[in-house]
DNA sequence: TATCTTTATCGTAATATTGCAATATTAAAT
DNA sequence: ATTTAATATTGCAATATTACGATAAAGATA
């Protein structure tokens, strides 16, 4: 136990739940913010911009390039963290769905 | 350790995040779409539909319960759980506005 | 009243998440 | 080659989540 029955669910219910996760912590959703706040590509002052530790905010960037939503350069020192525009976009349309196509005809 | 450090974000990144949160389990994913896709209200199939037990499903449904998004008749025999529409569409705001306040000029 | 049905709550086990100190890695700069 | 700066990884402690069996509660029905 402790874990989530995944396979009792379809893919597109998994799919909204594992981009819903990674929106379900407040540091994730400022460090998106703050990333697409800035014109230019930004690496880290999210350390000092958010205020946790530099271990903490490396973990949660990673849990957002899990799900694709980071592009840029991750290597040598022009490291740079951007928003993948089409993954985005993507994810979007994804909760513009699941929103939209909820009917309320309650009692 | 453990907790999330929310007092260090803003009302609104907490909010999304809470919100996100419920969102983040496909069982209530799944519980949400079967109950609006019901034209009437909807008690207790959820148990056969969705495949979990009892508890966890009246566990999951007290999480959703808990950001609004339920209304209804919560006693008695005709329980009803249905979409709260005024919250949904809130929500909904909420959530388009996290996705389109984004810009993506990238490297 | 006794029983049945439905939902909630309690207790508990398994697992996941959050956060950080310490350390490793990587590439640029000196 | 060394040092410096930036990021990643490891290991661990605290807490949260998920799930379910057992049990309780509340109302309908016999």
């Amino acid at each position: 136990m402790g874990t989530s029955k995944t396979f009792m669910f379809s893919p597109k219910q998994n799919e909204l739940a594992q981009v819903a996760k990674v929106l379900a912590h407040p540091a994730r959703v400022a460090i998106l913010e703050y990333i697409s706040k800035q014109d230019a590509c930004i690496c880290n002052d999210l350390v000092d911009i958010i205020g946790l530790s530099q271990p903490t905010i490396s973990q949660h960037l990673n849990e957002i390039k899990k799900i694709g939503l980071l592009k840029g350069n991750f290597e040598g020192k022009n490291l740079c963290y951007c928003i993948n525009q089409e993954r985005w976009e993507e994810l979007q349309q994804t909760f513009h769905v699941f929103f939209a196509n909820i009917n309320h005809n309650c009692c």
